[in-house]
DNA sequence: ATCGTCAATAAAAACGTTTTTATTTTGTTT
DNA sequence: AAACAAAATAAAAACGTTTTTATTGACGAT
């Protein structure tokens, strides 16, 4: 045991070493252990044993260059340059995991492309598939129309988007209902009397700000009323934006007596700036956000919220990478997920203060 | 350039097109790409004038077999497994985000592989080495006789570790000076007039604990009184433990009147948890945290926090793999921050109360 | 003039696979 | 028994590099 171990640190067993022990051909060898069909039961079984008994590992970097695969499945992974706005992109911890676990059982490993926006990231897309970085690519915020999405269905390269664009094209994705979850959360609001509702929303370049402004929309058209459009605001999701969007809101002549948040950060951010402009929550004001790393439950006070597992997403992710890296059409690779509502407060302020 | 291209679509140039195209061959190609001084500088300008020109890339498998090198930097990162703890890892973003900007100029690219726990992660490492799945590898989380470290300084693996472990080994590594934290925390709040003070701390296992609980009590020795050490506790890095701890030592018969917490995600739930034992934070008991994604100035109330950007923590971990990489010594290779305070409460409590 | 030295380059080998083509063996058909 | 097909395996080529070894020509010293 140690003298093997001490052995194959010198140099590891390759193809030629079991071709040797074995007195087949390497090519035979290669045949036995991707499991051709043409070498014999017989031939196979003995070079497997032997395989297994050297503690053979084939060496992925003759398999990729012999191959062209690279057996490593992309994500791109947005950082902000701005240094102290730091609860961004805490959602990717959850997304890596998810699809770390989808890409468990199978060959290939995850490799991840920081990127700073979206131009940035087509960059990054067009060096893995023209240097052949990785045989997949995963990636999200998407654009209205995405330029990387544009190019990479255009390349025919296996990718899986984490949200959809607005341009009619076949591929795959996962996205959250973000038209729904808007919709739902600004009906329950509408629905505890409130009239006035602020949305924190992302960048308007983001496709899925879109989405949200259709729910919150729509969700006043039901209710014959009309949306209170002038409370949207749109920005990066941090904290601080959060907070200086509450206050600024809060300021106005006709301000609003409910928020609807995007993200946990955000929700922060508006609960330390409600606060700062004396507004108690469940009193003055009510706020439902959608809940991406489940803390809310921890806020002060716990707040209603709409909550999707992120991990989920991204094994969901993996999961189509694999069938799509695989070779299977993107048609039956798409799924939207509706995240389920936490009420934690009644939220029915509106009908009150009346 | 349409043209040009569609034609590297279809193949893109290898060092042997420009060997038919420049009349040289291709072990002089070769030399002349890597900058080798034995070929005449008319010659090698030419040659990069032509690769220039056909947007030469070098083919990274082809070199990765030829050379035994990857290119790669393989990063461990923990997930957990309990799927409603999600806050777990968030800084493992900022990591990343550091990581990728030192590798940012260089050649090497970031893998991640996600760990489970220590005995995984050791697993992880092996297979590192031994498939030579990277060049270098960063991990965190030590355990105070990590099993990681002891295998790769065998294995004269390079690596650079966020934190370090307690044995006298020579490697590279880049820590928070976490005893030094602890003990200006706790001496803040001794100097507020505090007795009992609560340690909201990691497993036993990890080697910072045992830092944090050594500050802990040299901050009580210099101040010659008995360290509360029965209110120290330790779990994984759950907003809910930081809650139940809370809860639960507010119940004792002689609770404490200060926390000290390890990160934000406890001390959210420790605010949490407070708030529901009735107590207030500044007017009942004080909360001294650490600040790991820099939203402590959101909490309910703004606490006093050490903050440290983890950002900057990989940045470091990034540059020293780099040059453990190219053969440098672990031995200049190792540095503890300090965190900053931010003081954003008196955390006298201990006096107003007597 | 001849020999070695040096510089510049070419040629060949090697890294570990997979895949294509060639060869051998076996069994079946006539 | 000869001819052929099928099955099993061997041999060779290829993927794109780097590195080692060989070759060529020019130059200076004898």
């Amino acid at each position: 045991m140690s003298d093997r171990s001490r052995h194959s640190r010198r140099t590891p067993p390759t193809i030629k070493t079991l071709a040797d022990l074995s007195g087949y051909s390497i090519g035979t060898i290669s045949k036995a252990l991707r499991g051709s069909p043409v070498v014999a039961p017989a031939t196979k079984e003995t070079i497997l044993k032997i395989a297994e008994e050297v503690g053979y590992q084939a060496n992925a970097r003759g398999m990729a260059l012999r191959t062209g695969k690279t057996y490593q499945a992309a994500v791109l992974m947005p950082v902000t340059a701005v240094s102290d706005y730091e609860w961004d992109g805490v959602e990717y911890t959850q997304i890596l995991s998810g699809l770390s676990q989808a890409l468990e059982g199978s060959e290939y490993r995850m490799s991840v492309l920081t990127i700073r926006d979206a131009d940035d990231g087509l960059e990054a897309a067009r060096r893995v598939v023209d240097l052949g970085l990785a045989d997949g690519l995963i990636f999200s915020g998407i654009l209205q129309d995405d330029p990387r999405i544009n190019f990479l269905v255009d390349a025919g390269f296996p990718f899986v988007s984490l949200g959809r664009c607005r341009r009619e094209l076949d591929y795959a994705h996962v996205d959250v209902d973000n038209e729904w979850a808007s919709h739902a959360a600004t009906q329950r609001l509408i629905s505890g009397g409130h009239r006035r509702i602020a949305l924190i929303n992302p960048r308007a370049e983001l496709c899925y700000a879109a989405d949200r402004i259709d729910g919150f929309t729509r969700a006043f058209d039901e209710a014959r009323m009309i949306a209170s459009t002038d409370l949207i605001v749109g920005g990066d999701l941090s904290t601080r934006f959060g907070r200086e969007s509450a206050i600024e809101l809060s300021k106005r002549s006709d301000p609003p007596t409910a928020f609807v948040c995007v993200n946990e950060s955000t929700t922060l951010g508006v609960l330390s700036g409600l606060r700062d402009a004396g507004m108690t929550i469940g009193t003055d004001v009510d706020v439902i956000a959608y809940d991406d790393i489940n803390v809310s439950a921890y806020f002060t006070p716990p707040i209603t919220t709409f909550y999707q597992p992120i991990e989920v997403l991204g094994r969901t992710l993996g999961q189509f990478l694999l069938k799509r890296m695989a070779g299977e059409e993107p048609d039956t690779l798409k799924q939207v997920f509706r995240p389920k509502l936490v009420a934690r407060q009644p939220d029915d302020l509106g009908k009150k203060r009346v």
